[in-house]
RNA sequence: GGUUCCUUGGCCGAGUGGUUAGGCGCCGGUCUGCAAAACCGUUUACAGCAGUUCGAAUCUGCUAGGAACCU
């Protein structure tokens, strides 16, 4: 049986480190389930494994995308499945590190087959938004996919306008195609995840931004500032430089907000965590690399 | 010592007699194709005391703290 070991977690609790010393006591590679560090051209802001870490462990799936490049959980599932075949053919382990909650969920639970939509779609549901707010949105619903409505989130308009784009492309309701149900994976998963109590986690954060901006964030974040509008830079980091460039907010407060937004997001995946039987939580207090091989074996 | 003005929830900030301002933060939550995204819910204060009034954050008096100016 072949073991998939992912190395879960918030933002900054060490999770890069950890999955390096597993992948080499495992000899292995490492897959990240990092929805950030897909990207090339980020490498600070997002905290990538640094040139020595890559050269330790080889990893998947970090700074592979462009900039405008389109991606989803959906893909990663396959992208990561992939990958994952080929290690099994020459190792009993895998190691995954990442923090993007949903990918992790993609991988461990799988999403339902849904349609690639298609521009002319896509671009019918933002108008419909756009023109018709929240109010057109609910109505096209009612008539493509009441169920859908009933126990959606009405206020979300991404979610609404992706389950229109879904029921257009598939001409079925979006919610006949919600199975709910996990799909079964040819390995065993072992989900740890370290465990700092919230005010340590919130000082390792709190730094961790010191110290990119120390390494050059700026430097980095202007030089992708004329795509700024691309959903790939829709995030903690580089969002707040983008408003300080603008003239929106000064320094000072810009890097507070990225602190402030980066704990806003350990939260997010503590909560999610929190939620997930499977994860076995590890002591930061004590040496790491044992706890998780016990957790494995 | 005198005159005038100010005092709203963690912060900012509206509100001059009669529903919960609002924003930010904090905290909590949602999540099956953009997820470091998108979205939702809480947090109920008017410096203190005594009055006026059916009813006061809003009016009056006193007390406390602060600001400006005068001597």
């Amino acid at each position: 049986m072949k073991t998939l070991v992912i190395v879960t977690g918030p933002t900054a609790s060490g999770k890069t480190s950890l999955a390096i010393e597993l992948a080499e006591a495992l000899d292995t590679e490492i897959v990240s389930a990092d929805s950030r560090q897909l990207f090339r051209g980020l490498p600070i802001g997002t905290a990538a494994p640094t040139p020595e870490e890559l050269a330790r462990v080889r990893h998947h799936l970090v700074g592979v995308l462009d900039l405008h490049d389109y991606y989803s959980a959906a893909r990663f599932e396959e992208d990561a499945l992939a990958i994952l075949d080929r290690i099994w053919q020459k190792s009993d382990y895998a190691v995954m590190c990442g923090g993007s909650m949903m990918y992790i969920d993609a991988i461990t639970k799988g999403i339902d087959q849904l349609p690639t939509i298609s521009q002319e779609i896509r671009d019918y549901c933002l108008e419909l938004y756009e023109k018709g707010g929240l109010q057109a949105l609910h109505e096209k619903l009612r008539q493509l996919d009441p169920v859908y409505l009933a126990t959606a989130d009405l206020s979300n308009h991404r979610r609404l306008v992706h389950a229109i784009e879904i029921c257009l492309q598939a001409g079925v309701p979006y919610s006949s195609l919600r199975t709910g149900q996990a799909k079964s994976r040819p390995f065993r998963t072992v989900k740890l995840a370290i465990n700092h109590d919230r005010q340590t986690l919130f000082d390792r954060i709190n730094r961790r931004v010191d110290l990119m901006i120390a390494e050059g964030l700026e430097e980095e974040a202007r030089k992708v500032y004329p795509l700024r509008h691309l959903n790939s830079l829709n995030t903690v980091g580089y969002k707040e430089l983008f408003a300080m460039m603008d003239g929106i907010m000064d320094r000072e407060t810009a890097i507070a907000r990225i602190a402030k937004n980066t704990r806003v997001y350990a939260k997010k995946q503590l909560l999610w965590l929190s939620k997930d039987p499977d994860v076995k939580l590890l002591d930061p207090m004590k040496p790491l690399l044992p706890q998780a091989l016990r957790f494995i074996n």
